[in-house]
DNA sequence: TCTGGAATTGTAACCGGTTACATTATTCCC
DNA sequence: GGGAATAATGTAACCGGTTACAATTCCAGA
């Protein structure tokens, strides 16, 4: 062991003895500037790749923070710059793969950048997601990506009042204060219909739609789907619509009342289901009461996640661009944060029709 | 409109004008403080629910807060608590089911106990491992659950290191430095050389076994699938191992090699495939070339992701609770952090066969 | 009315950085 | 060598809270 050198130096009046050896545990920024016998003022500026430090000076004082091991604590720095670098992000659930291919794409784009981000989901209650968000203020996020409930809700209230950018994430309002990414719901609507209509048999009798939570997404789906039903007079089916049904194990659960109410088994059938998740649970429920799939009953889902390509029946479905929706928010979110750049964009990006076997 | 009250007031020296009405932006203590007649550390204490507080003062200042709509900032509460409440989560992947099942309901509960979750993925790339660390550790997380790469490397010296609790997901190590959340792999690996060995055909004169990342579950997973092999000697079979396949497509492209150099069409074979997304892609190969499964072939997978019971052929699996390691997960890191709890503890949680239409 | 101790509140230091402004050092030119 | 301009560094306030300790207030009992 060699001996440590040891210096004395007056700060403030006082006499403080610096050995050169570092402390065990954690340095702080005064612990650097003692060591390199500067001001901490130096220090941050050299921690800020600020131009006007001495490069002799600069090169000792780095050299000391590579040897020691300091890291800045970013609570301080957050505190007095007002910067965290820190995004937040709230959508309705995690598991589901549409909003996990979502939250990873927006997660890698802002690890790329030095950004932290913050999850919560609000399992679609109300309370949750309003904690969420005031929780996350209270943090000082630089920014946060939401994708709400539904737009009349406290949680939007705040948000528009709210001074940090905001990306309203799978919603859309024409509310100036807000920019959003989600996908053409009323195109994908359409275009399920349209499926439906133009693909034998043309004398299917009755349309099931089947769609879950009150949420702005399905209503538009669901109006795009009607307005193309309109529209296609001639052709006009009997539809029917089933709501509230919102997980797969719903969807299976469904196919009982299904048979009972809707005698699918005698008839011509196109079912719509406006979620790939759910659309898979009543395919089995089908499957199990050997309705057989296109042949008896045709089934469309909504959102193409990975895994709908690959189950019993492959689904046709309407494709979102999940991963797309997660790049457009981290890029948009961070340019408004970096940029100071309060210019509101709606992004609606284009849905598209995935033909399989459930509905070829 | 009502006028606004006006009081002058002395503080430092100064003349402060405070006005009964509150700023439209961001207030804080201090103002609070002002509007109360009081000193902030009064406000602090309410804002602590520090029992040393006149009842009536502390109605009053309550009062103030709820109409004001003030927010604590936690920055500087965490900055001088050194507390706060932030849990970083590390692990590789997130869109797997697997891992965003974990997440799911890390998140869940930590958010019930009101802390914050960051969630970074290295996506198996060690660089981004280690920078997410450091970069959880600069912002001061009171917890680190981390699922490593590997058990050699710059991340786990540098959590050893450190002072804070960390967790250890889906890993294992003797080391006291670190808790660990783990399912029992060796179990895992020898309920499926189990299965494989006692199901018909006795005859079956291959096993192949498809595995990933070289990663310690995969390793500890094979481990105890040869362990189970040796022991069954008398069975014992040609076993052939592929390594680094990793994603649904790696197992879709593989299958032209297996067939190619196993000539799996002609003989009967097991394939264990040690993930069970992996195991999907293995299956459509195998379907696309006309090989039955189980008839021909027998499929294992591993992990019993919620879809591997709805892909084309149902997957036989070795389940591991993924929600179980969250849960301990989230409920130990709570314990430690608010018990200043440094208790090591490890936990293997146990694996279960779960026999589907693969191998039934 | 006085006194001591408990209850309440205030004061000021501290957490660990950033930064405007002041101060000192250096360089350049006549 | 002197003085101005410029470069480098230091000083101190500030970000918005927490908390040890000091000061004040209150009230019962003498």
């Amino acid at each position: 062991m060699g001996l440590c050198s040891v210096t004395l130096e007056r700060e403030g009046g006082c006499i403080y003895l610096s050995v050169t050896g570092y402390k065990p545990g954690k340095m702080n920024i005064n612990d650097i500037a003692g060591l390199a016998g500067v001001s901490k003022a130096t220090v941050s500026r050299v921690l800020a790749g600020n131009p006007k430090v001495k490069e002799t000076t600069r090169e000792q004082i780095q050299k000391i923070i590579n040897e020691s091991g300091y890291q800045p604590n970013y609570l301080a720095r957050s505190l007095s710059s007002r910067k965290t670098f820190a995004v937040g992000v709230i959508v309705e659930e995690m598991t589901n793969p549409f909003f996990s291919k979502i939250l990873s794409m927006i997660e890698n784009i802002l690890n790329d950048k030095n950004y932290t981000m913050s999850i919560s989901s609000s399992n679609w209650v109300r309370e949750k997601e309003l904690a969420a968000l005031k929780n996350m203020m209270r943090n000082s996020v630089d920014g946060l990506i939401v994708s709400p409930i539904a737009m009349e809700s406290d949680t939007i209230d705040i948000l528009r009042k709210s001074s940090i950018p905001v990306i309203l994430l799978n919603s859309y309002t024409d509310n100036e204060r807000f920019s959003c990414v989600s996908s053409d719901n009323f195109q994908g609507g359409r275009l399920a219909a349209e499926h439906i209509c133009t693909v034998p048999p043309a004398e299917s009798v009755q349309v099931i739609a089947v769609t879950g939570y009150k949420h702005q997404t399905l209503n538009e789906r669901m109006d795009g789907f009607y307005a193309y039903m309109d529209q296609d007079g001639s052709k006009r089916r009997r539809i029917e619509v089933y709501e509230e049904i919102n997980t797969y194990e719903d969807g299976l659960n469904l196919v009982p009342t299904l048979l009972t109410r809707n005698r699918i088994d005698t008839v011509k059938t196109c079912l719509f289901v406006t979620n790939d998740n759910v659309a898979m649970g009543v395919q089995e429920g089908l499957l199990r009461h050997d309705i057989a799939i296109p042949g008896d009953v045709r089934l469309i889902g909504y959102d193409n996640i990975e895994f709908s390509g690959r189950c019993r029946v492959p689904l046709t479905t309407i494709e979102q661009s999940s991963g797309e929706m997660g790049r457009i928010a981290a890029m948009e979110i961070l340019d408004m944060i970096e940029n100071h750049n309060m210019n509101v964009r709606k992004f609606r990006l284009p849905t598209r029709l995935i033909l399989r076997d459930s509905s070829p």
